[in-house]
DNA sequence: GTATATTGATAAGTATACCGATTATCAGTA
DNA sequence: TACTGATAATCGGTATACTTATCAATATAC
């Protein structure tokens, strides 16, 4: 009989759905509203002005049809500005408002603190095995997924 | 700088994406269309004949919201039968149907497939550490999302 | 210089997830 | 019996995710 809880997706979906919950409400509690894949896109959109879509969907391992969603939301809430390419018409040219840059950093601290409540039931030594361990099997599987995560900079590494 | 790779919630997720993907494969290369948050349901809805569907969602931590949709989906594939309880007519009595158990029992090696392949990149040493690591580290928080696991029979055990 | 293939983005459709609110029912009480 | 509180399920709304298909613009081939 398949017991649940001896199946790993089964758990790594359950401590998902927990990071998600931690993250939102440590971030809410702090006076933002980003949820964890809208931080995600405006830290790379951050680190990589000018990106086009496609490429920070590639940098974060995201859906590109999902990207387009997030990015809305974003702009929306006025912490990203999406322009037309001039080199590429069909591009979409990414950058962060000064308001991005600035709750991006007054949410950073609250961010960390939901890492670490999301792994407050590990030893500091389980934790970085575990953070090992994850990124070692994610190495393997990274192409398997339909939004593998596509580096730009010298990053790649463990993954063949 | 914020480096997307050391946060774990960003790898616990895209862990997350390329587990389901790679269930979805092996599972659909076998011939079945059941996602893994159908196959968890019906796996439970096996185990525990007649629960209501309140009860599923805490023993699967799904949220209350959604374990209607996924049970609709069930029903509408013919492999479970939903009825109204006759000891309490707001509950929803949930029994798998024939095809369900047997639909069930074909699919359970394409399930394990998947779920060896999604940790293929680690020892077997390295498996059973990083399992380990991920229960007691769900263990911690579990009562933090809003769909907790909540136990109905002997599972516990590891987590405490 | 046009046909072809590729690529960036979006649209439509399905399936999780979750929040808040509502409805129907049940349980206990006065 | 009518009232109160709790609970099962659903509904409306938002946000991921992913599939297939489409459109627009670029790049290449010829």
């Amino acid at each position: 009989m398949t017991d649940l809880c001896d199946i790993p997706g089964h758990l790594v979906r359950r401590l998902q759905q927990s990071a998600v919950a931690i993250f939102l409400a440590e971030v809410g509690d702090a006076g933002f509203d980003l949820t964890p894949v809208q931080f995600a896109a405006l830290s790379t959109v951050i680190s990589n002005p000018g990106v086009d879509q496609a490429t920070l969907a590639g940098l974060i391992a995201y859906d590109r049809t999902t990207i387009g969603g997030v990015v809305d939301r974003l702009v929306k809430k006025g912490y990203v500005a999406r322009t037309i390419s001039r080199k590429d018409r069909r591009a979409r040219e990414l950058r962060a408002t000064e308001d991005g840059h600035r709750v991006f950093a007054q949410m950073e601290p609250a961010v960390m603190r939901a890492q670490k409540i999301m792994l407050c039931g590990l030893e500091p030594s389980e934790s970085d095995e575990f953070l090992r361990l994850l990124r070692k099997a994610l190495a393997a599987v990274n192409d398997r997924s339909r939004a593998p995560l596509r580096m730009a900079p010298a990053l790649s590494a463990e993954g063949e």
